[in-house]
DNA sequence: AAGTATACGATACTTGAAGTATCGTATACG
DNA sequence: CGTATACGATACTTCAAGTATCGTATACTT
């Protein structure tokens, strides 16, 4: 009841520590990935104690999943289009890009460390995930709505469906994720694989 | 040019305690994880000195790697059927089925920890992943002479595909794996989602 | 049978990073 | 000006990975 209010009294936690520490981490992270580093090297280079950090974090993966949320997920805004199809497309070929760049290893570190901690898998299920899995819904939906998807498919499994395969990627390493692969996920999705025999 | 070399010198090496450390490392893993057990632990529970498990592997992770390869792989074997196409419907399901065993943890530890070690990458990728894509290629093939896939497609984009949303849900946990949602994933393979308007 | 080379289980040791405890100092509010 | 808390610094604790070494065991060679 009294440990998640902060007090006005004594001192007040510096913003700037909390920025310079989200900072050094997501750019160290990105750069050499979350088991290179420390969290002596974060402190290092934000210029802070140690104890700044664990005053405010429970351990090195809370800091940097708490990066990705301030510090990326702002950056990661969903296209708008004419029509919803083209915005599912432009969608997809945005989270490629984002894979390609540096904070593909921040993704694939956190996604990584989620295997072995329950709080980090939770955590990166429910703030980064799931918001982006619903603006996709959206979309979705509003296809739908335009005619251009069938109506009795599942939103859910559909997502599982469209970015699963970038995913694999990335962890996997089996195949770059650029466009043309971005553009077989998409034009599969919409048409499949099938021979349309004559009848 | 000799260290890789077995001498027949000497007193040889223990098949059973070979044997003794890979069904205990597997055993482990798959009930609690990579990271919840140590090197320390699995000797125990073999009955063998740590220094006989770092006479032959470097490391934890590639232990847990060959447990998978020699105890786990000989079980994954690929269905047989009339159709190609049916032959691959039955592989998605045995793919879930297997995820959602025990061994759905091993591979997880695996695939998380391979984030952070590059060796151990490059021994996934190998020596498990592709001689199964490998299979799966010969399915798709299959099934092109046959007649009942196109044939302008690619075949590893299309086996990203296939088998990416089930490693994301394996991840992630977006979604349980079972056979309606293979099912999803096979039909929606095939004939895609798009609406196809009356002309 | 003796000698040599290597593996064995056991155990002590080293290393390195995570996380904790504590210090004297700094900065807010009342 | 007093109180409460944060600060940077640094020493400390803990734990698991990996190494070094011991005396013993087991093979092949001579």
């Amino acid at each position: 009841m009294n440990s998640s209010n902060p007090s006005k009294l004594g001192r007040p936690r510096s913003g700037d520590a909390h920025q310079a520490i989200l900072k050094s981490a997501l750019q160290l992270v990105s750069a050499q990935g979350f088991r290179a580093i420390t969290v002596n090297q974060i402190a290092a280079e934000a210029g802070v104690g140690k104890m700044t950090i664990y005053r405010r974090w429970p351990n090195k993966a809370a800091v940097v999943m708490d990066a990705l949320l301030e510090l990326v997920g702002p950056q990661t805004d969903f296209p708008a289009s004419m029509r919803a199809l083209d915005s599912l497309r432009e969608q997809l070929r945005l989270q490629a890009k984002f894979f390609r760049s540096r904070y593909g290893r921040l993704i694939r570190s956190l996604l990584a460390e989620a295997q072995f901690d329950g709080e980090l898998a939770s955590a990166f299920r429910n703030r980064w995930i799931q918001p982006r899995r619903r603006r996709v819904i959206q979309i979705l939906q509003t296809a739908i709505q335009e005619g251009d998807l069938r109506s009795d498919i599942d939103l859910e499994t559909t997502t599982d469906i469209l970015y699963g395969p970038i995913y694999y990627r990335l962890l996997l390493g089996t195949g770059v994720i650029d466009d043309a692969f971005i553009d077989h996920v998409y034009r599969q999705f919409l048409t499949g694989h099938q021979v349309h025999k004559a009848k």
